[in-house]
DNA sequence: CATGAATGAGACTTCATTCAT
DNA sequence: GATGAATGAAGTCTCATTCAT
């Protein structure tokens, strides 16, 4: 039923759907969503709460907090771009989602903020290592997020290698002694 | 009459706000919105071309089209920044947009492009001059624009001069000796 | 259009009928009705405001505080009940409208205690007069208008003459030997 | 079970509360209230056979047969408004199911026509005996309840010592300079 | 230009009732 | 006895749009 509704409200817009749209993709009755669904409302905020992948991002973000940025950003960010891509129709249905009712917007909030302080947790934990310059980490946790999902939701290709080249090369400490990148230290030697 | 439907629309979403909302925002009768305009769809394409603020963003762009990277982006993305401040309401506008009828979208769709060509544009006149290394400048203009937008949309603090700061550094070639990328380098040897 | 929902409200009851069934009787679509009335709530409440009785009893009972109750209240309680009959439909969406909305509730509360107060005032005025022994009003004016409408209401005939004389004069014999009634003596003289 | 459909039923009216506010009271689920009632018509019909009272009414003025009206009435009215009293959610239901269906409604008949025959067989017999004069105790019986019902329903206070007195003795001053009726007065002269 | 009455379609939601378990 | 999933019909209300004035 939350599949259903995943691909409908994707499709058409929370809006734009009908909760009779949702329902006969469900293969069921209007009524029976009311059974287990207060509203539509509430189908919209289970949907997110079911189907978000803020948790992925964190464990997938707090299993390197070890490791060095410029080998995690690059899968982690290829995981994710991942996790939009399978997930399109969510995407969209986030990007959408910013007018509904409070509670949908709060949900939304939620999440954001949730991807947001695990990037930026990982990035300042990577500063305190010496790996990265200080820096403002929500900026870089926003421009990476943002550029991808905008990206995806709105048809314009972004290359995850060339974003994360972007940003790591701007934040890794120029100076000689620590090693930008891996690789290159290797293929140089 | 266009202001008020901003007002109105940026405040409940285009499907949220009735046509009715928009007359009695305006201080006029739902029958003379349809004397200027032929529909609910209409006047929200209208509103966009009216108050869209890409053609300002080529402007800037175009009339520093000689000027290095370092002191161009950080004034255009300051100015676009401001423009995206001054008119939060069409931000929150374009965002909630993204679902309505395909007439909507393809005006949006257009923006967007126009913005993004101008950035691009610019970067790789950037590039040919050997200011920039080469990279994919879609990408780049992406992760700029994207990241205010989001940043302002979302409520999240983006710093405009941390942001250019960013990609800036991770563009610029040092100078000479040490090459930003060890596979061209390579490849060029 | 209000005509229309007073047939049909008092036919069916507020719940009973739908609005559907009221923009019928009108001739008129569903739309309609809630182009001059918010919602059906206030369509009832329009209705006992525009078709309520309560000042015209005012205005009888005013017009007559210097006259005798025993003049007065057959007259009064007559054309009181001329009401009623004539306002049927309205006593039966009065009895019915007590588990409505709040707010059709407070506007018949409203008119019952206008009701009340302006035969209560007067019965006081005769007490002051000395035609009436001291007594409670307020229980006077509820046992007069509430076994008229209650007769109304539920079929019961209810004999207007017969239920002043029995608030008037009681039912008691006086004491055996003075009949009850002046009438029946003279004419059993 | 019809505890706590007398209790929603009185508060949220018969067409107000739904078949599953009344099986959520009762802690059951509604399937279970099908197994024990047709459906809700029946159940309101049930409620009223089961908890109405005009057979204690009966059983009260028929033990009274042979006592006085002076002695008599004051007792039952007041034990009957302590019946009102203790049963007012019932009451409530009484006056709401006037518009409800057909069933109910001569359920209502039913019971309310029996209190008035019980109460009008005891004043005739109280006229029989010479100690009330010859009225129509019709009348009579719908003035003693609908004021009292009319008046616990509306939240008007009616005392009921006032509302027998004013039955049995009536409101026009007795005593002789100040003459009650005017008719009267000129007739008798 | 301007009004606002009028409509028809459709939205969300509720609910009495049934029935397989 | 008891559950609760399931349904179909209906209800209230909204709204884009039209049109006579």
């Amino acid at each position: 039923m939350l599949d259903a509704a995943l691909d409908v409200f994707a499709e058409k817009g929370i809006d734009g759907a009908s909760v009779k749209d949702v329902a006969a993709a469900a293969g069921v009755t209007p009524g029976l969503l009311y059974h287990y669904f207060a509203g539509k409302e509430a189908l919209v905020t289970a949907l997110l709460r079911e189907r978000g992948f803020a948790r992925r991002l964190r464990e997938l973000l707090e299993q390197d907090r070890g490791r060095s940025a410029t080998e995690v950003l690059p899968r982690v960010m290829r995981e994710f771009d991942g996790l939009l891509a399978a997930n399109a129709k969510l995407l969209r249905l986030f990007f959408a989602a910013g007018h509904s009712h409070e509670n949908v917007r709060s949900v939304l909030a939620e999440f954001v903020a949730e991807g947001q302080a695990a990037m930026a947790d990982y990035l300042r934990s990577r500063v305190a290592e010496g790996e990265l310059r200080d820096h403002d980490a929500h900026t870089t946790a926003t421009a990476l997020f943002a550029s991808l999902a905008v990206g995806r939701s709105a048809g314009i290709p972004v290359d995850v290698a060339e974003l994360v080249g972007l940003v790591l090369h701007g934040l890794v400490r120029p100076d000689g002694d620590t090693p930008p990148e891996t690789e290159r230290e290797i293929t140089g030697a």
